[in-house]
DNA sequence: AACGGAATGATACCGAGTCTCAGTAACCAG
DNA sequence: CTGGTTACTGAGACTCGGTATCATTCCGTT
């Protein structure tokens, strides 16, 4: 009810405390960082989340974003040839749908994906690390934007604003 | 039998008659980077091209690439973090598994993974545009060479040469 | 309050990849 | 073969995402 969603700030503030305890300081910059962070959770660049957070320096995004990568709290994604965005990670192994208009990201899991990569590597004799799947879509919203034929509103993109597949 | 392998030639000749079919122009350069190439089929850096064909610019050689790219003929692995790697390209959708101890590559195709693609934009009404799924591995042979022990630097600390794994 | 290590930011730097532009060389008529 | 059109080439400047440096600040503990 009130201005600004709560579930953001609660959010953030989540994030923090699980910074914390991990033994990282917990600073303004890096609550400003993540309150950047939360409110466009559907995916950003490095560069979009330094327009956000004004006065904190570029090296410092760059820097909170990699600890954020390695504590798993955002994911990364590869994104083909574009700038690779990111994304707060819900927890547990899982893959991401990228819309290659707006840079929406929906995560999904529970594939048979294990398997087929365990066979393959049974087949090639290999011991399996990891993998990454990543679809490139065009989202419901985005599809429903080129169906009504008007120009997207806060929604960029006229075509194609990634290019994701080769 | 004469000393340079044939098929290495007859490889890279059908790539440069592909391209030439393609309306690109035929060339020495082109060639050199066709052999090299395909001397390296187990996936190389457009860097490390650069030295195999050392009095070829590095701007034709990324061009090149390039074109490879576009027409198909070889495939661009993300690999993380770590800079691209390229692969010839075995025709068809498929994909690969990467070592990131020595970047040789496999490929693999005949997967369900349309069905699990398919199904993931149904549930999200969006629409599939392609997608991508990498493994990562240590392959048979880097396998071997663990095993063998008598590893003369004594880590076990598994020395990864590619950070494809986040 | 004081200390030590961690965080910050300005800036220099790095490396992959692209662009520019002038010169060169395929290809295709004629 | 010859000449013209156009694609290709290469040196180097440039872009841009990301990192290293380093002096300064400031979090958290004692
Ligand atoms: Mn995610
Ligand atoms: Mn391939
Ligand atoms: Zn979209
Ligand atoms: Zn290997």
């Amino acid at each position: 009810m009130t201005s600004t969603s709560p579930t953001l700030r609660e959010q953030s503030e989540r994030l923090l405390h699980r910074l914390a305890e991990s033994g990282a300081r917990l600073t303004p910059t890096r609550a400003a960082v993540l309150r950047a962070l939360t409110s466009r959770s559907d995916g950003f660049t490095v560069e979009e989340l330094c327009g956000d957070v004004r006065p904190v320096g570029r090296a410092t995004v760059f820097r909170t974003v990699r600890l954020l990568l390695q504590k798993g709290l955002v994911c990364k994604l590869a994104m083909g040839d574009a700038t690779p965005r990111y994304a707060l990670s819900r927890s547990g192994h899982h893959h991401h749908a990228v819309c290659v208009r707006c840079g929406a990201v929906d995560d999904f899991r529970g594939c048979d994906l294990d398997d087929l990569v365990q066979r393959v590597a049974a087949a090639a004799e290999s011991e399996v690390l990891g993998h990454r799947l990543e679809v490139y879509v065009v989202c419901a919203q985005c599809r429903r934007n080129d169906a009504s034929g008007s120009a997207p509103s806060t929604h960029h993109a006229k075509h194609q604003k990634f290019r994701a597949i080769e």
